[in-house]
DNA sequence: TGACAGTGAGACGGAAAGAGTCTTACTGTC
DNA sequence: GACAGTAAGACTCTTTCCGTCTCACTGTCA
């Protein structure tokens, strides 16, 4: 049964998220997370081998899919390829700056959730955003130039999130709107122009 | 240094009322309570030798302390007996009824949590609600009936907090009235009568 | 300067909790 | 009756935690 499968593991990654949002991630245990799904460890195990290494990994890709689905809602709409990448810049900034589960941990375990956002999970914070992002990025740009265009708004959006600037908020629409235009769309210019040229 | 004693003190119990609200008192560490407080593991035994056991049952005389401070203060200004019995009564009730930490730790532990209110702790709450309350209540009857009052109230309070009553609401001004002048008052109506011709 | 009280850091052993594996028994389905 | 999925829990190994203890450091008072 294949799909109750699947709404079993997805029990158990809500009860992870429920329990890491209640006692912080470095006081959950494996049990804590099988009570609150109201699944045995050894069917938890099953689901997850491997165990609270896969079953974590699971729960954040979870999250960061729950991420860009918000993100890709909001980004409903765009008109045209500028107005596109502010709102998904402004959209990512304020989500993050509005995590409060985001906030906790970075308070209680630094290390861990830096990790998370910077040598560790941005490899997969990337992947996602690609699999999200590329497709609405298309219309206007070659599809090589997508990807390397949504793979460095990412990290911008990450490096000033994590690391505020005087000169630019990322979370405020003219400010996301100027440095746009100033430093990210002109190196893409020439594929955009090829673009419209090919369109018209 | 005594002062500084009692400030370090203080500390860690503050520390550890701060880590159960953040944790739960089942995932609390005695490392977590000394590094919230700034404290080390072996300054934190020296300020409370014998441990968990005995830092936690500071923690409740200091938090039962708190408790009837508040209350002291709400009940101010009552006019006679019964306003002080009324306001003192539904005070406490609503105070049990909005104490955040109290409903997290009745959901989480409530075997624990019934236990300080009831075998375990009531001899306390009876003690500590003696102390606050007796000289309030003592300018009106015999010193030994103020304190059976005090007893008498404090254990329906609690006993109607933890299994509400379809006929009575303490926590409502009327309804508390009603009960204390039904149920209450007329045992104490011989001494209140004999305290009123001694003052007259 | 030297005794001294208070403290932090951390080692240590025993106890307890947690992780991961595995077996057994139960339940519903084909 | 075979079979798949699960709960319960026994079991081992590892980690964490507790409580105690020692040692070095710091500021104070004589």
């Amino acid at each position: 049964m294949p799909s109750s499968q699947t709404s079993a593991e997805m029990r158990v990654i809500v009860a992870a998220k429920t329990c890491c949002e209640r006692w912080g991630i470095e006081k959950v245990t494996i049990d804590d997370i099988a009570n609150e799904a109201g699944v045995s460890r050894a069917t938890l195990y099953r689901l997850f081998p491997g165990g609270k290494d896969v079953l974590f990994e699971a729960l954040r890709v979870s999250e960061l899919e729950d991420f860009f689905v918000r993100l890709t809602a909001q980004v409903d709409g765009a008109v045209d390829l500028e107005d596109l990448l502010v709102r998904a810049v402004v959209a990512a900034t304020q989500e993050l700056r509005d995590d409060q589960h985001l906030a906790i941990m970075m308070a209680s375990e630094p290390g861990d959730t830096l990790a998370q956002l910077t040598v560790e999970g941005l490899p997969r914070i990337m992947r996602v955003a690609t699999i999200f992002l590329v497709p609405l990025v298309d219309p206007y740009l070659p599809r090589r130039e997508s990807a390397r265009l949504v793979e460095l708004l990412s990290r911008l959006v990450i490096s000033y999130f994590l690391a505020p600037s005087d000169h630019v908020d990322l979370g405020d629409a003219d400010s996301a709107r100027l440095f746009i235009n100033t430093f990210v769309l002109p190196a893409f210019l020439a594929s955009l122009a090829q673009q419209l040229s090919l369109r018209s």
